[in-house]
RNA sequence: GUCCCCUUCGUCUAGAGGCCUAGGACACAGGGUUUUCAUCUCUGCAACAGGGGUUCGACUCCCCUAGGGGACGCCA
């Protein structure tokens, strides 16, 4: 049999970290077995299904590079078949109409948590034979003896007493069926063979062998992984900063650091923590995820996100960054090529944002000169520094950064100075700031015409001191 | 409350009874390289939740306790 996993969200919100780690390990397995994975859309709660949801799903995925093979399936649009096995399970006594009032359903709930009892369902309509009526819905007869094993491909084996289980409502009295129904209908329809998804579902599974069973159809494997929590180890929530995905792409993430640091969250191949795309293929294996829950740690996700810039192709990484220069606004036009700036400051940022931010001054003038650099470079004397540096730059016709070097070591020699008391003022003169790439390169990006304006714009600062 | 699940350094994890003086990675601290910052590199810090068994031997198996999570909807 073909294998066939499925992501199968619902569109009430984005696509949360977690929710692309189950699919990144759905879309894992499927790959590695050469088989299909699915994309469904669970849509059946109306009231909170929304289109920008899905759309944000959409995006989400595609950005991570998670291409289904079939799909997207709505299941709002497969009611009649939803309808078609209802009426099968009712026909096979396995289903009954129940018209017990929310209220008396209220009620009972919270006479049983009163008495440290497991609310359930009592039964009361099971036995009726009620017909369809305006305010029926319908419940699935869930077996009163017995156990149902799961064995899970991450738990292990799981034994649940059908005695803990109730009669679920599998259609509503609008018409309308409900997840648990729909998902067997479609995990069957669709052949799903192994179901991965997150570990919350761990406590339904029962119910839908249960309903599976009823219907004679073939129960898939199961692998219920575990769930991220934020970094104080707390449910994932706003608070924690970026939940869903394409927060990572606003704050100048790569996708691929993204897919790799979650790869690793939950799931390990020995020693490694640097996988190509075809590696964590080849390697994934559900038996090696993990059980428990694992955090969210931003550093490492910095540290993967820079070794993959480093890693990447300059000119790939420069396309990326060219997004955020004009999200960021700046004009790419009136600074060096970005493959140069992705290649001079790959190894001093984070992320692309933080890349965005390290490159500004090659495109704009700054405002102000760092304030504690200024303080400690800025000096009186750094005027000869710069009016010596200046004789040596204006003159120079071939502007590449081992001819500025040598401008820089002349003068280094001429006044009899230390390499730091000309390079420093004026990285800080031409950057602003107390870092930069190394100030020959730094100068040869920059230009001639700029680096002589902002020494001019230098001196003028400190002689106003 | 009831049921189910989980528990190795701060964090991600290796570990399938002797290979463990518990390994790697991030972070952190210190050194080296780089007359900036970073990269790179070296060193250090730091964990088997607790208690009982089983065994010649337990991080690994069993039980109990504690802590954490999930489920208990006409949500998914």
């Amino acid at each position: 049999m073909k294998v066939r996993t499925r992501f199968a969200p619902s569109p009430t919100g984005y696509l949360h970290i977690g929710g692309a780690r189950t699919a990144l390990f759905s879309w894992l397995y499927a790959q590695k077995m050469g088989g299909d994975f699915i994309l469904r859309i669970e849509d059946t709660d109306r009231e909170r299904s929304t289109q920008e949801a899905v759309d944000a799903i959409l995006d989400g995925m595609e950005w991570l590079g998670l291409e289904h093979d079939l799909g997207p399936y709505y299941q709002t649009e497969r009611y009649d078949r939803y309808k078609e096995v209802i009426q099968q399970l009712i026909d096979g006594d396995h289903a009954y109409y129940c018209n017990c009032s929310r209220e008396r359903l209220d009620a009972m709930r919270e006479e049983q948590m009163a008495n440290k009892q497991k609310p359930k369902y009592d039964g009361c309509c099971r036995e009726k034979g009620l017909k369809a009526a305006e305010d029926t819905v319908v419940r699935f007869k869930n077996p009163l003896d017995g156990e149902v094993v799961i064995t899970d491909h991450v738990r292990g084996k799981v034994v649940i007493r059908n005695e803990e289980l109730d009669d679920l409502i599998i259609e509503r009295s609008d018409g309308n069926p409900t997840y648990n129904l729909t998902v067997v209908v479609d995990d069957w329809d669709m052949e799903i063979t192994h179901v991965i998804r997150g570990d919350d579902h761990l406590n339904n599974t029962p119910r839908q062998i249960n309903i599976l069973k009823a219907l004679g159809a073939h129960i898939p494997e199961y692998a219920h992984i575990p769930m991220i929590n934020g970094p104080d180890g707390k449910k994932l929530s706003k608070r924690h900063g970026a939940v869903s995905v394409m927060q990572y792409h606003e704050e100048g993430y790569l996708s691929e650091a993204v897919i790799n640091y979650l790869v690793r969250l939950g799931w390990s191949h020995g020693d490694q923590e640097i996988f190509t795309l075809d590696e964590m293929i080849e390697k994934f294996d559900i038996k090696d995820i993990n059980k428990s829950s694992s955090n969210l740690n931003i550093e490492k996700l910095q540290w993967l996100n820079q070794q993959y810039m480093i890693k990447l192709d300059p000119v790939y990484v420069a396309e990326q960054l060219a997004f955020y220069m004009l999200e960021h606004g700046i004009n790419i036009e009136n600074g060096p090529k970005l493959t140069d700036v992705v290649e001079q400051l790959r190894e001093r940022s984070k992320t692309l944002v933080d890349m965005v931010e390290n490159c500004r001054f090659f495109y704009e003038d700054f405002e102000a000169f760092n304030e504690k650099a200024a303080k400690k470079q800025f000096k009186p004397d750094v005027i000869d520094v710069f009016n010596q540096l200046k004789e040596g730059l204006v003159v120079l016709d071939d502007w590449r950064a081992q001819a500025i070097h040598q401008v820089v070591e002349d003068t280094v020699e001429k006044l009899g100075v230390g390499f730091g008391k000309v390079g420093q003022p004026l990285r800080l003169a031409v950057s602003g700031t107390g870092n930069s790439p190394s100030i020959d390169i730094t100068l040869e990006l920059l230009g001639k015409e700029k680096t002589l304006a902002r020494i001019d714009k230098a001196m003028k600062y400190i002689e106003k001191l």
